[in-house]
DNA sequence: ATGAAAGCGCTAACAG
DNA sequence: CTGTTAGCGCTTTCAT
């Protein structure tokens, strides 16, 4: 009334309520907020004619329900947490894009979650995971020993690990064979005759580094070398770490004439030492490298591999939530992939 | 009952509810729910003794209150959106690390969505986010028209769009300068004598792939050469699509003495297929491209490159979306920021 | 300074 | 087959 005077008022674009709640649906549709849940949860025990006339108002009105109300009720969301320690490194990328694809498919929506290596982030993130009452987990954890993730398990929040164990937990697992896959990569190199093979590796406290580490040591074990650990350098999963230790093993008095890098973005770094160091692979230096990577279909020569099944990882992990998300109590499993080795000529040349 | 003739029936694990609520904390505290929400919420007027009390309770229980709840009685939640188009792509990559930062600094978790470039995904994903009642969403929209991120801004939420434009949308944008980058960067190319400039672009569709090939045009204009359509390939940023358009040009009856690649991706399908066609970087063909990644320090000659501040771009628009969700009315602002060009070999070479 | 009580939007008993 | 009602856990007036 008071703005008919003036002629410019405007009506707001929508005269309906920007947030359209079941009773107005109900009201519409003449009929009671628990039969349009009944109709929207596709219940039995509903007429067909009813049906239709919610359904139409639900379309007019553009209604969409509010998850938020429905968790609060259910006591249970339809969210997962996904904690990994590095967006920015494609073997995760690989991973999330999976899970997010399974979760989809669910009809689950996917928290992101960035712990960047570090304990206390991802406290923090399973902290607002259990605030904010996800159904369930897929972590990559930073530690193996007293994750925070206990009290995700503690809280009975379904739980999936991938990519890296948690000690004492009995929770469903996703991993690759580190130890076998590593046994056969640097297999290769043994048989090529190499005697002196350096290992740069991820910390230890990151359990899919020291399996790695292990696959080293068996193959050289398998074939009765000596481990020489002046020969072994491990440090943070990062480019520049890979760039720093593998330039400390190259200006060794007696450098190795072949090296193992056990994670994608060290073998960049490796290989960027290699390069500023002026050597050419395989024949000043042979090398085997844990992760296949895009950019790599591009350098000379090509580089002996394990490919990660990275997808497959995150889709087992996500797959495994789910079920354990319907089925609390049933039996965990441990999953291992296998990577595909790919023998290529970076690790051709037998040294005299 | 039925259970107890049995005799196998199991107590739950925790006869302490594994969920603790506010009454719990409140009733171990001596006090109301009301106090115990003050407390948390740093209101005044709270007893010094009491407020300790409260805070002592909060933490032997172990109480987290439940995000649920509360977005359902404040009606927001403390979620963002983040829809991106390929989350195996670094570029997107870096961007999804640096909003995630943003948010996670004002206290709010990030709801990741990959659309895929797929217009149907992207709407099921806006759904979605609309029906979990997000605080406010960013976005890098699939198309610039008919976007269904319109529905956002009719259910009022707070939206900002990033890398990409939508058109006849009055929202905060957060771009880089395409245009200027590009015409600059094929300058160089111009410069140093070619006439003949092959341009591997995105889709038109995509509004970043249209200002690229804008920049490419004004850069042959600025030098009064003539626009030889032959020589533009567009097509999905694909690695694989990017090699495909590269052999096309390499094998025409006149191949380009130079190519601007305007993508990341479109780059690396480029790289492989010049090395397949053996030619020689800049003798052969010269390269300037759009977007740098690691792995380019790895390739000789180093690339010549418009280098986008990726994180940058992130941090931007998630700032952006914080504002605006706090103060839902203020004037809405486009922030362009300009890529660093850096001249490298890939362009040195002068054809006769 | 603190408590009582209402209510956010939805679902699930229970009635009819 | 459909409606009435209670209540999920929290915040926020409104009293006191």
């Amino acid at each position: 009334m008071a703005f008919a005077t003036t002629g410019f008022f405007q009506f707001p674009q929508w005269s309906d309520p920007v947030r359209v709640r079941i009773s107005d649906v109900a009201r519409r549709a003449g009929v009671s907020n628990a039969t349009v849940s009944r109709v929207l949860a596709n219940k039995p025990h509903v007429r067909e004619e009813v049906r239709i006339r919610v359904l139409q108002a639900v379309d007019e009105l553009g209604y969409r329900p509010s998850r938020v109300a429905r968790s609060l009720r259910v006591q249970r969301s339809r969210i997962i947490g996904l904690i990994i320690s590095d967006i920015q490194n494609p073997f995760f990328t690989s991973l999330v894009r999976a899970v997010e694809d399974v979760a989809h498919t669910y009809e689950y929506a996917t928290f992101l979650c960035n712990s960047d290596e570090d304990l206390e982030k991802e406290r923090l993130y399973i902290d607002l995971l259990l605030a904010e009452r996800v159904a369930g987990v897929v972590v990559s954890p930073t530690r193996e020993l007293n994750t925070p993730s206990q009290r995700l398990v503690n809280a009975q929040i379904p739980l999936v690990t991938v990519d890296r164990r948690i000690r004492d937990m009995d929770v469903d697992t996703v991993l690759v064979d580190n130890v076998g896959a590593t046994r056969e990569l640097v297999g290769h190199l043994v048989e090529d005759g190499h005697q002196r093979i350096g290992a740069i590796l991820p910390f230890a406290a990151i359990t899919s580094g020291r399996e790695r580490l292990q696959g080293y040591e068996r193959a050289l074990a398998d074939h009765d070398l000596p481990l020489d650990t002046a020969l072994i350098r491990t440090g943070a999963p990062k480019e520049s770490v890979g760039y720093q230790l593998t330039t400390e093993l190259l200006e060794l008095e007696r450098p190795p004439t072949a090296l193992f890098t056990g994670n994608n973005l060290l073998s960049l770094g490796a290989l960027r030492a290699i390069r500023d160091k002026g050597l050419a692979i395989p024949d000043d230096i042979a090398l085997v490298a844990f992760d296949e990577m895009d950019w790599m279909s591009l350098i000379t020569p090509r580089l002996t591999v394990a490919a990660q099944p990275t997808y497959e990882l995150g889709r087992t992990a996500a797959e495994l939530l789910m079920q354990r998300i319907e089925e609390p109590n049933r039996p965990t499993q441990e999953v291992i992939l296998k990577p595909e080795i790919k023998v290529r000529q970076s690790c051709a040349h037998h040294p005299e």
